[in-house]
DNA sequence: TTTCACTATGCAAGCGCTTACATTCATCAA
DNA sequence: TTGATGAATGTAAGCGCTTGCATAGTGAAA
């Protein structure tokens, strides 16, 4: 849209021969003009070609329409789903996704935050509850309406749509568990700045603690690779004592893992048994497929823009914290011993 | 963005005792602002917490740096990375990404575009070539400057950045036929509208007539899902005259084939060989791994936005048509026979 | 007919920013 | 000393749209 000869609201009204009001009106309020003059209007609109200014409207609305979201990344798949479900929950109230990432790094995050409002957006959808103490003092600053996604945090004032990764870290546990596991271990991501993972992880943790004679044998931290994970994993099985189980943060690192057990020779689930978490398609792929926890991904996704858009329409009476809930994924890679 | 006390540049203005023009100035252009004069200026914007008002900017300088992309859906990891890259590349040019998606509906796409455009974006990223005439005329009638990605189209005149989708489809289904298979069968997605789809097919189909003992059994179009690919597999097979190989002409509708391989007692490759397209992380996954063609995703979301930020700034000289290799990656589900 | 109540439309004041042009002031060569 | 030069800053005119208020026009009630 950079014709110096765009129309403009004038060039329409000369056209149509009334003043630039009524057409604004005929635009956004079509019941306040007489039916013949709508015509004219739109006549005049559409041989122009006219489309509205963005940055006019913007400027004397002072809103945008617009909502950003940030999110650590879209290659993983872990957020494709739930975003695309945002992005249409949007679209169908007329309002356009900004999207910037942040690689995971809080600094990174920051600055798309800071970017994306500069953009213009009128509200911004988050991933996660822990963010410094700087991005956290903007957002309340500046009064960002806002919504965290993929937890559910119960302090803090922020709204959130998302689940308890804590309990579905503590049931995917207590479900390896039941099948008769003692001998534990973990490969979850990098914890630094990413509540979903630390949340995860301990929710593992009481859930060991909690079943006496089980053990924890080994936590491998990593990035969200196939290969780190792969890495993890033998790193976790060259100890003297070995894991009869490995419990995985999410289904990336659950497949990095089955991956590399295959590669040393380890038979899943009969030599060993791994879990996932996230149940994005890949679960389905892998022989055997994965025993995970289903994150409601679509319904997280669509459920976090109605809150924004009821937020950015000041409506009264919003429930803050929306949690739903996850579900155990029997498929094939965790034995009963 | 919405508090009513939000500082404008008259309140910096004030605080550090300057004119707006000159806080403008400090902002845009650093270099024209006495450095004294640019300390306070950077101290005043601090304090205030000012942050420059999008809709003000967009129509002073009638640009908003934002750019919109249009995919069919982010859902599907083909083309998550590829926008991962995209956005990146945006991001450190300091222009920020509008995301629409089309869900390979050309109607929904026309929408999308014009959604965006009145959302204020400078350019635009579109997937592929074919488009109904009205979008086309639209696209030309405003010269909204766009780049085609994964598509390589030797007519037209809007700029692209791909891969021959037909060559592509030509060279897999040679090595097919390479590796000693003469009865072959195919899955795609729905080709109408499509115009990658529907050159994968026919490259696979000059392939296959370019080689005189080969015939093509049967051809199945579907979405793209592993339940409809498993159906349309199931399909193929139902025939009297089996095929050897199946060439699908995605890793998602390969992967659903081999899934539906397993269910109906099929071994790959020893039974039937199955290749696909894209790589995409599923390829590395399956067991056997699959043989596909790699499609350069990263780079060509990179390429797309350099060409994209070029056109915008009105670079001359810019070659139009950026065509990128494609490889395929031998796994292990197609066999010699 | 006059008055009132409405509806349809126009007028014009911003919204916050950029930028061409004007002004000021210091510096330096003549 | 003076005028020319140029750097730093200010002035103010938009950019295209929305919207409160004013005005004109209409039909109904009195």
């Amino acid at each position: 849209m950079r014709d110096s000869n765009r129309p403009s609201l004038e060039d329409v009204a000369a056209l149509a021969g009334v003043s630039t009001a009524s057409i604004s009106r005929c635009i956004n309020s079509p019941h306040k003009v007489a039916e013949p003059t709508r015509q004219r209007i739109q006549n005049a609109i559409e041989t122009l070609g006219y489309v509205p200014h963005f940055g006019g409207r913007a400027l004397a609305r002072n809103r945008t329409n617009t909502i950003g979201a940030i999110i650590p990344t879209m290659d993983n798949a872990m957020f494709a789903s739930g975003l695309q479900a945002f992005q249409e929950t949007l679209s169908a109230a007329g309002v356009t996704l900004l999207v910037g990432s942040s690689n995971y790094d809080p600094d990174q995050e920051f600055k798309s935050i800071r970017s994306l409002l500069s953009q213009g957006a009128d509200g911004l959808l988050l991933i996660g509850a822990a963010r410094p103490e700087k991005t956290q003092a903007f957002l309340t600053q500046h009064a960002i309406p806002h919504v965290l996604a993929w937890c559910c945090p119960k302090t803090g004032q922020s709204p959130s749509v998302g689940f308890d990764n804590q309990k579905s870290g503590y049931d995917i546990t207590a479900h390896v568990l039941a099948h008769g596991h003692r001998k534990l271990a973990v490969i979850c991501g990098l914890r630094e700045g990413n509540d979903r993972a630390t949340a995860r992880v301990i929710g593992i943790k009481q859930a060991i603690a909690a079943q006496s004679d089980a053990q924890l044998l080994g936590l491998e931290e990593c990035k969200y690779s196939f290969e780190e994970a792969g890495a993890a994993f033998a790193q976790l099985l060259s100890s003297s004592e070995k894991p009869s189980a490995v419990i995985c943060g999410s289904d990336v690192l659950a497949v990095g893992a089955m991956l590399q057990a295959r590669n040393l020779g380890l038979r899943v689930p009969e030599d060993i048994s791994i879990t996932g978490f996230d149940d994005i398609s890949l679960a389905r792929v892998t022989t055997p497929s994965l025993t995970t926890v289903r994150v409601p991904q679509h319904s997280m996704g669509r459920k976090a823009a109605e809150v924004l858009l009821a937020l950015l329409n000041q409506e009264p009476g919003q429930i803050l914290r929306h949690e739903l809930v996850t579900k155990i994924i029997d498929r094939g890679t965790l034995a009963r011993i």
